[in-house]
This record gives structure tokens, sequence and C-alpha cells, in this order.
DNA sequence: ATTATCTATAGATCTATAGATAATGC
DNA sequence: ATTATCTATAGATCTATAGATAATGC
């Protein structure tokens, strides 16, 4: 609507006008409310007034960005889990074994507890729906698992039911965390990266072997 | 209050009095259409009206039952779970190696999608939940994990993160036999167990063993 | 007479929208 | 002038209870 003579930003807001970005930072507060709530397993349960006021915006703006709490929701799931994912791909970057690009994601994701506390406690809210949501982990996992078994290095015959025992393994984890911080370590994070791996097929020298690999940096959120 | 001569109960039901006999039935209608709902993925969403209609009762009468949706769920599910965890205990009565105890009892879960369908539904609909729940496979599976792990049959460190993976694995195979049914026999169901028990620290040879012993007879609901 | 069920309803939400106000564009 | 935000509110739920009706106990 505004093609000709762009005026310059001053500001790293993708928007090109300042009103542009106004109205993304509205959207924004919804969907970090959204994500809020989901982490303190209070979920779909919470009214649009709680989620406006938990962004600190007009109860009608809500209507300006989203039809319904079911869009935000969504919404908000698929931004926080690509964002986990794309963190994911940039620190398997250099790998090419799917054994070690599959255990790599667990054990970065497993140590989120630490790294990202916020992020750890969404995942943890959102429990097993995860799998529902075609971003982040899943499709991931999924492709890995389905490399590794061309490979010939995973023999599981199904791969959507090994990713179930992957995300169970992991919330599990996750919620050992969150419920028991002193029970985990990052020790175990990579014991369970481990024992998925012989779950998996891997024989379980190799697994171990493959373990504890030094770990990529973990990129930043 | 009815200490003296209780009547010869003309039916099977526990309670003495007709009177009895007939709010038990009303209170089970109503935990019946909870499991309903649940299985149908609509699980606390659901409005008492919605419950009370799905039961066929007067809507007041909720409330001689319950003081929330909450309790009635909760409710609900701990009486599934525990007949479900039942069934697994007189399934397994008469084997003592934790890890076939382990194995049968994936494997007799496994198979519910055939056996019990809409036990199947209500554990897919329940989700990861089941390990809040002190009820059925959750403190069944702890138990044999821990006596397991002090056999020295399972390697694996941390129970429960375990039982997070045991619990994904065994909703990731009932969700793909609910969406795509023909992807899925008792083979898959045997394998899922063999790949669990490698998990659990069970060498892959013996884990194969065990998971295509002879199962017991499924025990009646 | 007692107990559980049912129907009807008051009061408390909660959603979706209308209309007023504030901020930005040009 | 345009756009997004805010406040206020109508209308639609939804919960919890009161009071009437039906079933059973004795």
């Amino acid at each position: 609507m505004a093609p000709s003579a762009q005026p310059a930003a001053a500001n790293s807001a993708p928007g090109q006008t300042r009103l542009h970005r106004r109205k993304a930072r509205t959207r924004q507060a919804l969907i970090d409310a959204a994500v809020g709530l989901i982490a303190e397993g209070r979920g779909e349960r919470a009214s649009i007034q709680e989620i406006t006021e938990a962004a600190d915006i007009g109860f009608g703006s809500f209507y300006n960005h989203f039809e319904s709490k079911d869009e935000l929701f969504r919404t908000a799931s698929e931004e926080v889990l690509e964002r986990w994912g794309q963190m994911i791909d940039r620190a398997c970057a250099d790998l090419d074994d799917p054994a070690e690009v599959f255990a790599t994601s667990i054990r970065i994701s497993g140590r989120l507890g630490w790294t990202h506390p916020d992020l750890a406690r969404f995942i943890t809210g959102a429990g097993l729906d995860l799998l529902d949501i075609p971003r982040g982990l899943a499709p991931r996992a999924l492709r890995d698992i389905k490399l590794g078994q061309a490979a010939g290095r995973f023999t599981v015959p199904h791969a959507d039911i090994a990713l179930g025992a992957v995300a169970g393994g992991l919330l599990g984890l996750l919620r050992v965390h969150q419920h028991h911080p002193e029970q985990i370590d990052e020790t175990a994070v990579d014991q369970l990266a481990e024992a998925i791996l012989r779950m998996l097929g891997v024989p379980a020298r190799e697994a171990k072997r493959i373990a504890v690999r030094e770990l990529p940096d973990i990129p930043a959120w």
C-alpha cells in the first residue's frame, strides 16, 4: 500500500512503518502471554480476558489479531516450536551421521531446563500435543528417524511409534527436572539419549559412545 | 443407617437397598459419560450440561454426586485406570521375572486397540496426564522398573524418566492404531515391547526373546 | 418419611462487537 | 485520513442452587 520511497527503518523490526511495528508488538505480547499460560499449565482454560490482562493490552484488541483462543494458542505453539527447531538445526549443522544428529537434538533439548527454562516449561505444559504440531521437534525427529532407518543405523520398524517414545522420554526428563531439579544433571540427559539410541536399535556400546561426544555450542535463543 | 436385617440382594450391585443401587447407577452414568468425552478428546472442555445430557440424567443431579467437573473427571480417570491396572495384574500373576512382567504389561496394553477400543481411546485422550494419576499403568510400571533395576536386569538410571518414555511409546502406538489401523499389527506391539526393553538396558538378543514369549490370556474387562 | 431425581432460574462468567479515543501517515 | 487501540456492553453461555416431583423405605 506504500510502494514508493520506503523510509529507512530506524528500528530493526520487520514492519515498514511505525504503525506496523506497533501492531506487531501488540500481537507479540498476546503470543508471549499465551506461551506463559501454557507453561503454567493453565493452557486453553484461560479466558480471553486473562490473556489480554497478562499481555497488558485492551480486551478488544485481541480480535484485531486472532479470531479465537484456539487460533492464538496454535500460532503461539507453532512460533515457539519453530524457534526451538531452528536452534537445533543450527547446532546440528555440521553433523551428518543421523544417529549423532538425533542424539545431539535430544541432548540439547534435555538441557533446556537449564539453558532455556521458559521454553522447557512451555514444552512440558504442551505435553504430547507437541506431536500434533508440525513444527519443532516432531518433524525433525521423524525425519531423522527415517534417515537413520534408511542408513541402516536404526532397526526399529515404526518411525511414528518410536517418535512417541522419544517425546515421552524427553517430556519425562523435563518434568523431573522441574519437580525435582536436584535429581537431574547433564549426565542424566546424556543417559537418556543413550537409552533412546538403544531403543532405536543402535548397539549398546555404540550408543554409549555417541551419547558422550562433545556437544556443539548451544546456539543463542 | 439400616444395620439390622439386611435384605437378600436380588441384584448383584453392591448397594444394600434399591435406593442405593439407583444412586449408584446415576453416578456410573456420569462417569461413563466423562470417560466417553475424554475419549473423544473433548476432555474437560465439555460443559456440565453436555455431560448430563450424554449421561441422560437431569442437570441438577450432577451435584448430588460431584462438586465440580474436575472431581468427576478425576474420579472417572482413576476408576478406568484402576480397572486397567487390575487387568494387567491378573495377566501377570504367574510371572516373576520383572522384565517379563514389564514386557507383558506393554504387550497387553498395546493390544487394547483391538481388545478394548473404548479403553484405548480413553488412554490416548488422556495423554501423558496418565503419569499424574496414581492408578493404572504409571504406578505399576514404576514399581516394575525399580524391581528390574534392583534385580540388575534394567541398567537405566532414572526410573521416572524411563517411565515417560514407556508411556510415550505406548501412546504413540495407540495413536497410530487409531489413525492408521492398517499400519499396525500385533507384531508391531511386540516390537515396541522389545525396543522398550532395550531402552531399559536389557541386551538386544534377550529383549527379542522376551518380547515373543507366549502371552497369557487377556483377562476379561 | 426419606431420599434422589428433575425442572427452572438467578447470578456469574465469557465472547464478540460497537463506538469512542489515541497514535500515526501523508 | 487512516489505522490500531481502548472501554463499555449486549447476548450467549455456564454454574450452582432452590423448590417441585417421583421413587423407595418402613
